[in-house]
DNA sequence: TTGTTAATGATAATCATTATCATCACATGA
DNA sequence: TCATGTGATGATAATGATTATCATTAACAA
């Protein structure tokens, strides 16, 4: 079995809540994703394997596995909540072309060691960010 | 005149555009604020000298102010978009409180030549970026 | 097996923002 | 001055993602 499932399962009984045939299915659905999914297109791929889910499952999931530490939020600001996988994948910012949409995760040491001075020099302990960075990829870029 | 006045009105006349005296008092209310204010925000107070203004014309008109370039967006992730004026106010990034919602305008030239440079090392030109830096004031850390 | 209570799916509600549309009012030319 | 074309307005409906509600179903511990 995965780690994933074995911790999110964990997560579960601690939290006095039950191991369902839907959170297994939504869950293996989400672990193949290696990128980051929003919760329709997550809905549309389980849809294929149980086309009784609700999508209501769908968002109430996400919400357990942010709880569970085994998610984050991706907010590239076009009103729609993308989700990605944290177990075995630090954090990262994201790279994202204006002409294809195409993303690229990056991190870059010096810049998070920068970014906790500068809130250290506003008396802030920095607890997160967000980055996104916009540009052109090359592809694009010849257009 | 406020210098943003006379841009506006100039941005208006050659998109062929009208003044108006509800625009004429939008912008009015808008440059009194300092800092970012949500469309809301900006509704409330407007009523207050005009109660026959609609919500629609704010949204309208903030819209313009990015098309003129005298406004830029910031979205903290709250599910509602904030506004603030650009005109003799040049970029900046955004430090903000977990705890008391207290926001204070940063800027780091190093990160901003590192992120550039992150983007090209990918075959990415920049052309905009947003980071928001989320962390615990002083205030609050205490508590 | 049963009882408790969480989970589900359908659907209504929410909330910020956008679209629609009938009416209004600038600005230009006669 | 007045007519006219068209942009602007305000009210309201629509949108779209997400959340809440609720009757029903199903885990799971005893």
């Amino acid at each position: 079995m995965k780690k994933e499932k074995e911790i999110f399962n964990q997560f579960l009984s601690r939290k006095n809540l039950r191991a369902t045939p839907q959170r297994d299915l939504v869950l293996d659905v989400f672990l193949t994703r290696e990128d980051h999914i929003t919760a329709e297109q997550l809905y549309d791929v389980v849809k294929k394997n149980d086309p009784s889910i609700g999508q209501a499952t769908i968002y109430r999931f996400l919400k357990l596995m942010l709880d569970a530490g085994l998610a984050r939020e991706v907010d590239f600001g076009d009103g729609v909540m993308r989700y990605e996988g944290s177990y075995n994948h630090p954090h990262h910012d994201h790279l994202i072309c204006r002409g294809c949409g195409k993303t690229i995760e990056v991190v870059d040491s010096v810049i998070e060691e920068l970014q906790r001075r500068v809130a250290e020099s506003f008396g802030f302990e920095l607890t997160d960010h967000e980055m996104y960075l916009y540009g052109l990829c090359e592809v694009c870029r010849k257009k």
